[in-house]
DNA sequence: CTTCATGCAAAACATTTGCAGCTGG
DNA sequence: CCAGCTGCAAATGTTTTGCATGAAG
């Protein structure tokens, strides 16, 4: 269901190419980190992770990067009410996604024959609401396995 | 399917009441504004539309009020990537919303048959994946009516 | 009277912006 | 070369916090 990630790394190398866009060594390495992650990384995180190859990178770099990407399509954005931000870089196109509430662990998720059921619906709420839909989010919020486990108390994301 | 404001504000009151919490004119004044409001507004709507009201009153008392609420699970909060929080205070339960991303505006939605469709799926990915999930949330992006009328360019909420 | 809430201002964050200097193509 | 990117620091915007004063119950 995920990509290679040496092919979606491709991928977007590709893409800034196309679009005229420089392929600095830090923007590069921040291509690899969102194309590898699969735990949906926030800004900070891809900071933190850079610094082992390139320390001086500022930050403001990171969300410059960021911010062509989604601007391209190329990575899913979500927001969560806490100001946090976290991003997809495998799979662009919406799709559900597993959030635990204790430790902010997000997951993939497959929710088969999704796709098809809104599909329907839009049928019938489309011309009653005349939006032009383009596309969605779809959060599950829960408690990890871990975390049960753990039994703290409730904080992050949502 | 919305329930009717004044007895939403009835509830609300209630609620704060058996919590223990203290009904000043200010708390009351956002009570009524969150059950009423239709719009899902922000706290710096809440706080403009309070000025008519109680002038003096500072927008730390909308947030503490709002965080209130939220911690007895009365209101619902959205969280957007751009760090904009939206309320609603008519329905607390989860459901589904239409989002214009060009204006900004929010609608409750009524998708028939989602209810049964997650439950019907969280039945095959529980197990898988070992979460206890206890929320969600589904929204659907698009162009109102107005926006697509008036034809300019994307900017707010996700 | 005794909390708890208010309202102000300061602090804490996350993100954006401006800009001089650097560098990929 | 030179347009676009970097990295720093300052600016912005939102939410939180601390605390003295005030009022609900």
């Amino acid at each position: 269901m995920v990509s290679d990630p040496e092919a979606r790394f491709q991928h977007l190398v590709e893409k800034v190419r196309q679009r005229g866009g420089r392929l600095t060594p830090q923007r590069v390495a921040i291509l690899r980190i969102l194309a590898a992650s699969k735990g949906h990384p926030s800004v900070e995180q891809i900071y933190e992770q850079i610094q082992d190859d390139f320390p001086t990178t500022g930050i403001a770099t990171i969300y410059k990067t960021v911010a062509l990407l989604k601007e391209m399509g190329e990575v899913l954005e979500l927001g969560f009410a806490d100001g946090s931000n976290r991003y997809d870089g495998n799979r662009p196109t919406p799709h559900p996604h597993l959030i635990c509430t204790r430790c902010g662990e997000i997951q993939d998720l497959d929710v088969p024959g999704l796709d098809e059921f809104l599909a329907q619906a839009l049928v019938q709420i489309s011309p009653e609401t005349d939006y032009a839909i383009h596309s969605h989010r779809l959060d599950l919020y829960g408690v990890c396995q871990k975390c049960r486990a753990a039994g703290s108390r409730d904080s992050p994301a949502e």
